[in-house]
RNA sequence: GGGCGAAUAGCUCAGGGGUCCAGAGCGCCUGCCUUACAAGCAGGAAGUCGGGGGUUCGAAUCCCUCUUCGCCCACCA
């Protein structure tokens, strides 16, 4: 007899880096371009370059590893393309920091040298989180692995800027956009990110220019330090306040410059004072109203890339080269000393931050780069809208939709050094201003022939990212890769990134190829603490998920990530609860593992698939185990289909240890240890369902399925991971095994609980008796009576009445025997009631659907669909009530 | 200011008009080291499905409203 090959403990560290690396041998994760399969494609949402696994990333990471595993296993050619993003400020402000701890900074070292420092670092720490999705189990192409400043990915990049940029989508703008004062650069309008803000709002009295100081105009603004630069003040022109102004000037305070007072329909009247003063280099609104001025403005700027004011006679002296929070200080001292400041309120705003270093972004008038948008968004929108983009949940389209319909110009260029520098020349020449936009640098101006300065500014990293569902394919060159995986079918993501990311990839996928980039966007939820809390670095609440895979192997986190994350919603983590948080699937894994043990402790060695045995040796718990395999087959794959991956988790795991373990292999044991008549049949059984199991499991728990169906026979010689999906065997389908197995399960249940009430110990069997009532829990008594009797611990299970000596308690005096009534449990006349009862039931329901369906009111939420829901609805509960009604006749009532 | 999501057992969550639907895991209680598994087995307690109103023959489920959390968007400075 073969004995079991698997230790007598689980220990998931021994088999998952051996398990990988059998999968990396055999090419299982290499898709290929020449198989002829049907393509599935992911892209990896390419984590920085620079950053560990957290649990967002495991989250995010087991999702894509589940579908591309099911759809590899369902025969697709899979790819699952990974990479790394070069996350331009991330990057450059972790090296940054380090140059720091040595007193320098990168213009110490020079843009070169802090470019080659910034790779030194990309290619020491670079890899890791590639290497440590491995450790979750990840079966990406590691072959196509990419890097968004790989040199064929930044030919990508850069021959996007230059076609963009001769289509006219791209153009050079100078205007006020956020500007990072610690990062030294501008960002977009969705990496200026929103924070409320506990600030005040100072009302400040501008005198009378022609007035003698005593009297003036009141502002109210959160910004004093900005006033400097102030060029006017505005109010609503229907402001019936302050009509009678017209033509005057105000002094700006501190200064004695004049300022005129102006009209502007962007004032709410309601806000502050209703007077808005108007400083077009350091607000963006203030510039829109004042490009809408008549007369010539100027747009005196105040304010440094520092934040530090300007040393300008505009400011006055004591204000000048102080920190903008200084400034507002020592602001607020002198207007206070000159009785200009009116009052101060607590008020509370959203301020913009940088969404890298959380720094008060400073609005800064500067040229940048831009993309126009509203032409790119069109298509996007128009596939979202015609259902050719659809996302799960579905209400995330909602925001996508959103955020295009009203989407604005992108800036692009930021005043790094770490990136794809932007690719426009600028002549230098005297009074020729002309642009030169083009791939390869050029030699001189194309227009005067004069000496060029190339653009110093790099791209926005996500104007990289919104390429790598084809750039990775090595577009713009016509690979078989790019013929072949694109489109892609999944993109699985968070949401905080449809703006920055998914969106712009399906207008950048539409533009170029085309074509959508995904047709399917899944959106994650986020990993929280108890608290509801985000995991964060700062809070220290988070969970590495690397820890938890020592702890408690990788199929017990990714089971634990997929069973908690029904479609887009969040997952909470207690750090401090690691094994209450665990548990469910460390003891998952361990249930499999010795399922595996026992099935294989028996096997010896003749095995039989069921496809080849007699169907009329199957016992009832056969025909059973068989017809819910089948069953689970199919609804765990409707699930999988649906991204319901929660469900599909909860399958697996209900089927077998609830169905297989508690009832079948219980069951089966008898004729499994043996060599009887049935052992063979039973081995065949065992063998083919839990595989079948395994293959569900596998895209949820790769490591211990693999590692099981290794050590059974049949297919072992090939990898689980690359064996096929199963289907449904219509033949196995049995309704009538499933009714009747039920009952057996019922019976057994029914004495165990009487057992449990009478307090019997284990050690002593007991013996029931059924009343010959009901038909149906007779049948089935009569026909696994041997069942019944092992599983409930019986010494026999009998139709007769319990002997006198019983006594009330149906305990025999010796104690040897407890009498377990079963009549109760079937009572006929209750029995009948019960079907009445829901006999009535049935018929209301009935009427109600029947009235539904007539004047059909329920129509205008739903459309057809409903209707046939309701249909199929009223069509099964007819055959329920018949079934019910013949159940009555039978029963004779 | 606009929008979205959540509130179900002690904890973390499924379920999104009717029967399968009041569930799962963890925790808790009782009894068991029964030769696959004590990370287990058998049994059990535990929820007026956040409050209130409405629609319906029927509501955890749909509508309104309130409360409490969380998130996103936004040019009242």
């Amino acid at each position: 007899m073969t004995k079991t090959e698997l230790a007598s403990k689980y220990d998931p560290s021994v088999i998952e880096k051996e398990t990988y690396r059998r999968w990396l041998d055999a090419g299982t994760f290499a898709a290929s371009t020449d198989s002829g399969q049907d393509p599935y494609v992911i892209v990896i949402p390419p984590p920085n370059v620079t950053s560990v696994l957290h649990m967002g990333h495991g989250l995010n990471n087991t999702l894509q590893d589940v579908f591309i595993r099911f759809e590899r296993m369902r025969g697709r050619e899979a790819l699952w393309l990974p990479g790394t993003d070069h996350a331009g400020i991330a990057t450059q402000n972790v090296v940054e920091r380090a140059l720091a701890l040595e007193g320098k900074s990168r213009h110490d070292l020079g843009r070169e040298a802090f470019v080659e420092r910034v790779w030194e670092h990309v290619h020491h720490t670079g890899g890791t989180i590639l290497e440590q999705l491995k450790a979750l189990g990840c079966s990406c192409d590691w072959t196509r692995t990419r890097f968004t400043l790989d040199e064929g990915y930044s030919k990508a990049v850069l021959n996007v800027f230059v076609r963009l940029y001769h289509e006219g989508l791209i153009y050079r703008g100078y205007r006020v956009i956020h500007w990072c004062p610690r990062c030294h650069t501008s960002l977009s309008d969705e990496e200026a990110e929103f924070r409320e803000r506990d600030d005040f709002l100072y009302y400040i009295r501008y005198p009378f220019a022609d007035g003698d100081g005593s009297e003036g105009v009141t502002v109210a603004t959160t910004r004093p330090e900005t006033m400097y630069g102030d060029i006017c003040l505005v109010h609503h022109p229907e402001d019936e306040r302050f009509l009678h102004l017209a033509g005057r000037s105000v002094i700006l305070p501190l200064t004695d410059i004049a300022i005129p007072i102006e009209t502007s329909d962007y004032v709410e009247r309601e806000f502050g004072t209703g007077m808005l003063k108007v400083t077009p280099a350091h607000d963006p609104h203030d510039f829109e109203i004042a490009g809408e001025l008549e007369g010539q403005f100027d747009t005196p700027v105040v304010i440094d890339a520092e934040a530090r004011m300007v040393d300008d006679p505009r400011v006055p002296e004591p204000i000048r080269g102080l920190d903008r929070d200084e400034a507002r200080d020592k602001t607020m001292e002198l207007l206070e000393a000159t009785g200009l400041l009116e009052k101060v309120e607590p008020y509370q705003h959203a301020v913009r931050h940088c969404y890298r270093c959380h720094t008060v972004v400073e609005p800064r008038l500067s040229d940048q780069w831009f993309v126009k948008m509203k032409p790119l968004a069109e298509p996007a929108l128009k596939a979202y809208r015609s259902g050719q983009l659809t996302f799960v949940p579905e209400r995330w389209g909602k925001v996508y939709e959103n955020w295009l319909t009203e989407i604005r110009d992108w800036n692009i260029s930021r005043q790094l050094w770490w990136g794809h520098q932007i690719p426009a020349w600028y002549c230098e020449a005297d009074g020729c201003e002309h642009v030169t936009v083009a791939l390869d640098p050029p030699e001189r101006c194309e227009r005067c022939g004069g000496p060029v300065r190339q653009d110093e500014d790099v791209l926005d990293t996500w104007f990289s990212s919104w390429l790598w569902p084809f750039a990775t394919m090595g577009w713009p060159d016509e690979t078989d890769d790019v013929a072949r995986f694109y489109p892609g079918n999944t993109l699985v993501t968070a949401p905080d990134i449809i703006f920055f990311w998914v969106a712009r990839m399906v207008m950048a996928g539409y533009h170029f190829l085309h074509d959508r980039p995904f047709a399917t966007v899944y959106l994650n939820g986020v990993v929280r603490d108890p608290q509801h809390r985000a995991f964060s670095k700062s809070l220290g609440n988070g969970i590495d998920p690397l820890d938890a895979v020592s702890q408690f192997g990788a199929d017990a986190l990714r089971y634990t990530l997929v069973a908690g994350a029904a479609a887009g919603t969040d997952v909470i983590m207690d750090r401090n609860e690691m094994d209450g948080t665990f548990a469910a699937g460390r003891n998952f894994a361990n249930k499999l593992w010795n399922m595996g043990r026992l099935i294989l402790a028996n096997l010896d060695g003749d095995f039989t698939p069921p496809s080849a045995l007699d169907p009329a040796q199957f016992e009832l718990a056969d025909r059973w185990i068989l017809s819910r395999a089948q069953r689970v087959v199919a609804e765990a794959t409707e699930a999988l289909e649906r991204f319901r991956l929660n469900d599909a988790a909860s399958l697996g795991y209900h089927f077998l240890w609830d169905e297989f373990a508690d009832w079948y292999l219980e069951q089966v044991k008898p004729r499994l240890y043996g060599s009887s008549a049935g052992s063979k049949v039973a081995r065949g059984i065992v063998v083919h369902v839990f595989q079948t199991a395994l293959r569900l499991l596998h895209p949820i728990m790769p490591f211990i399925t693999e590692e099981l169906w290794q050590h059974l026979p049949g297919e072992r010689e090939s990898l689980l991971a690359s064996a096929a999906w199963p289907a449904p065997i219509e033949e196995y389908r049995d309704a009538e095994a499933e009714d009747q197995f039920a009952r057996v399960q019922a019976l057994v249940g029914a004495v165990r609980g009487v057992r449990a009430d009478y307090g019997v110990p284990p050690g002593t069997a007991i013996r029931a008796f059924v009343r010959p009532a009901n038909a149906e829990a007779l049948q089935a008594f009569n026909a696994e009576q041997r069942t019944i009797e092992r599983l409930a611990k019986l010494t026999r299970l009998s139709t007769d009445e319990p002997p006198e000596e019983a006594g009330a308690h149906n305990v025999l005096p010796d104690g040897s025997s407890v009498f377990v009534p079963l009549g109760d449990a079937i009572d006929v006349r209750q029995e009948c009631e019960r079907i009445g009862g829901e006999l009535e039931r049935m018929d209301k329901q009935l009427a109600g659907v029947a009235a539904k369906l007539a004047n059909q009111q329920f129509v205008t939420r739903a459309p057809t669909e409903v209707v046939e829901r309701e249909r199929e609805k009223e069509q099964s509960w007819r055959e329920q009530r018949e079934a019910l009604a013949d159940k009555l006749r039978a029963l004779g009532c």
